[in-house]
DNA sequence: AATCGTTGCTTTATCGCTCATTTAAAGATT
DNA sequence: AATCTTTAAATGAGCGATAAAGCAACGATT
C-alpha cells in the first residue's frame, strides 16, 4: 500500500507550510530558488504526484473532454476520435468516451453524466433520431463549449466541424458524368434525411445533373436500407430498369457493396457496364479485388479540426461564446470501380 | 451562467445542514422520510446535481477506468473498447481513452497520467515494444486493478483476457488440412515475437502438422512485414517454390490480401490452387468478392471479458489482489478462400 | 533611528461532498 | 418523575490543492 505522498507530507518533512509546497511546485515567483529546489528534491524523494482530481475541483476544471459518438468500433467515429486524442493528449486532456447506439435516450444520458464529470467541453455526432434541442441548450448554458462533429445540429453558440457533403456528393457525381455516365441513380436513406447530411448528397447530386444539362428523374432515387441487403436490392431494381442506369452514387459504401455483387452476379461489368462509387471511403473499399471509388470524410482531420475548434473555445473564459462552423472539402478516392477511362487506385 | 446548486444551497433552503442534504439524497437510513422527500423536491428545483469530482476526492473513487490501446481507430481496438463500455456504462463507470501508437515511452506517460488521474483501474493491451515492466508493477503497488487484453505480460497480480492464439493457428491449420492441403506456409512476423501471439500461432501451426504426420519445414515459414506488401512479397515467394505449397496460414488479414492479389495476379485460383486462411477476422475479409476465411478473435466479448474481470475485482476492495486469466476460444470463419469441398460463408 | 518596501513564508478559507461523532429531542421503562 | 433508548439532525473534520491576505525579517532610504 504505497499510499501517495500529499504536498502536506511534504510540508512536514520540510516543516513548512503546504501553500509554499504548492507554490513552488507550481514555479510561483513569490518562492525562493532554495525552497523550489528543496520541495522538488522531497516531492521526489517521496514519489509525490499531484492529484488532479483535487485540482480539478479546486479550479472547476477536469482537464477532460467529453466525447460521444454513435458507436465507437465503427471505424469513422475511431479515426475522429484518435484525432480528437492526438492533438488533445499533448495538451494534458484526457478524452472520456461514450456511446450512443443512436439512442437518444443514452444520449441524454450520457451528457448529463459528462456534465457531472465536470468535463470541460464536449465533442459529438449526434444520433439520427435526435430530435430534442434541450439538453444541447443545457450544456451551453452551462458554458460548456460544444463541438458537433460531422452530425451537427443548428443551435447558437454551439461550434461544428462537418464535411462539405454537399460538395462531396456533388464532385463524385460530376466523376461519373466525366467518365461518361449519363443515367446515374442515387441511393439513399430518406429516413435519414433528418441528420442532414443524406439530404446534402441527395443535392449534391441533384445540383451536378442540372448543372451539366442531365435531366432529374425522381425513379433514380432509390430509398433502400443502408446495409448490404439494401444495396443487393437496389442492384436488383437497376437491373430490372428498362433503360438501364450506366452509373451509381451511392451516399454509402455498404449499400453500393450490395448493389455490386448483385450486378455482378448478374455478368455485367463493373466500371464498363455500370461505374459506381459510393461515400465514406470505408477501409474495405480499398482492398477489394476491384477498388471501389469513394468520397473520403477525413475523419481523421475532423477530429483534430474539433480538437482545436475546442481549443478555441476555451482561450479565454471570459469570452463571449465563440461560435466556429468548419466546412472540411471531403476527397475523391478514385479507383477502379468508377474508373472507364483511366484505370487508377 | 447557471451556475451549479451544491447541497448547502439546498442546506441553506430548507435551513438544514448539509450533511443532512447528503444523507436525504443517498437514501440514508437515519433520515426521515420528511426531509428525503423535501430535500429531493428542493433539489429538482434548485438543478441540483451531483459532483462527481468532490464525491471523486471525498471517496478516492473517481468511477473510471483507462483503457490504453495502440490505436483506438484499429477495428480490433474499437471493439474491444465497445464491449468494455457497454458493459462498465450501465454501472456507472467512465472510460477514458489513451493511445500508445506501439511507442513505449507514450505507454509509460499514458499509464502516469492515469494513476494521476485517480482511475479506479486499467485495461490495456500493450505495445508491441514494451520491454520494461516495472511501469505496470506501480500500478499494482498502488493496488489499482490492472487488466491485460489480449497483448499481456506475466506480471503476478495483473488479470488478463487473451485468445487462446495456439488453438486459433491450430484449428486453422487443421481445417486447411482437412481440406485436402498437405503442404501449408505460414506467414509470420518473427520481429513480433516478444508479444507472444505471433509465437503461439506458429506453435498452432506447428502442432497441428505434427498430429497430422505431415513434416515441418521450416522453408515454409516466410518472416515478412505485417502488411499488404509484406503478403505480396510472400505470395511471390510462394510462387517460386519448386514444390508449390497448397495452402497458406498467415497470422494476419492484411498479409494474406496481399499475398491473394498476388498469387491472382499470376493466374492461380484460390482455394483451388492454393487454399488461404487468416487471422483476426477484420470486416474486410467478408466483404471481398472471394470472402476470405479467418480466425476471429472475439473483440467484443474481449472487451466485455475484461469489464467483468475488472468488476471482479473491486468488489471487495479489501480482499488480497485477485489474479484471473482468462482465455477465449477463437472462432474460425471458413469463406470461400478455404472451401475446397463445401463452399461456404 | 525611524520608516518604507521587498521578499518569502504562514494562515486561513474554499472547492463540494461525506463520515464519524456529538447533541437534542422524543419515546419507553421502571 | 427520573433514567435509559432510540432516532434524527447538527457539528466538525478532512479529501488534496490553491488563492488571497497577513505577517515577519531584512535591507534600503531619508
Amino acid at each position: 500500500m504505497s499510499d501517495k505522498a500529499t504536498i502536506y507530507d511534504i510540508a512536514k518533512k520540510l516543516n513548512i507550510s503546504a501553500a509554499t509546497v504548492s507554490r513552488a511546485l507550481n514555479d510561483h515567483p513569490k518562492t525562493s530558488n532554495k525552497t523550489k529546489i528543496l520541495v522538488q528534491e522531497t516531492a521526489l524523494e517521496l514519489g509525490y504526484e499531484q492529484n488532479k482530481l483535487a485540482l480539478a475541483l479546486k479550479s472547476g476544471r477536469s482537464n477532460t473532454i467529453g466525447v460521444i459518438v454513435p458507436r465507437i468500433d465503427i471505424n469513422f467515429f475511431g479515426s475522429i476520435i484518435r484525432g480528437i486524442e492526438d492533438e488533445l493528449y499533448p495538451r494534458g486532456y484526457h478524452i472520456i468516451i461514450c456511446q450512443t447506439h443512436d439512442n437518444e435516450q443514452k444520449e441524454i444520458q450520457n451528457i448529463n453524466a459528462l456534465l457531472n464529470a465536470q468535463v470541460d467541453g464536449i465533442i459529438t455526432s449526434i444520433t439520427k433520431n435526435t430530435k430534442d434541442v434541450s439538453i444541447f441548450e443545457r450544456i451551453l448554458d452551462k458554458n460548456t463549449p460544444l463541438i458537433f462533429v460531422d452530425r451537427k445540429l443548428n443551435l447558437k453558440g454551439a461550434s461544428s466541424v462537418t464535411l462539405d457533403d454537399f460538395k462531396g456528393a456533388y464532385q463524385a457525381t460530376q466523376h461519373l458524368i466525366n467518365q461518361g455516365c449519363n443515367r446515374i441513380t442515387h441511393l439513399t436513406v430518406i429516413g435519414y434525411q433528418s441528420v442532414g447530411i443524406y439530404k446534402d448528397r441527395l443535392e449534391g447530386y441533384t445540383q451536378a445533373l442540372k448543372d451539366n444539362d442531365i435531366p432529374f428523374d425522381a425513379d433514380l432515387i432509390l430509398d433502400i436500407e443502408n446495409d448490404i441487403n439494401g444495396g443487393k436490392k437496389a442492384g436488383q431494381k437497376i437491373l430490372n430498369f428498362k433503360d438501364r442506369p450506366d452509373g451509381i452514387f451511392s451516399s454509402s459504401d455498404f449499400m453500393i457493396l450490395g448493389a455490386i455483387k448483385e450486378i455482378k452476379a448478374n455478368g455485367l461489368k463493373i466500371p464498363e457496364d455500370i461505374a459506381v462509387i459510393g461515400f465514406s471511403n470505408e477501409p474495405f473499399t480499398k482492398f477489394m479485388e476491384n477498388p471501389i471509388s469513394s468520397v473520403d470524410q477525413c475523419a481523421l482531420e475532423m477530429g483534430k479540426l474539433a480538437a482545436k475548434v475546442f481549443l478555441d473555445q476555451i482561450i479565454d473564459p471570459k469570452l463571449l461564446k465563440v461560435e466556429k462552423n468548419v466546412i472540411l472539402a471531403p476527397k475523391l478516392k478514385i479507383r477502379q470501380s468508377s474508373s472507364k477511362k483511366t484505370p487508377a487506385n
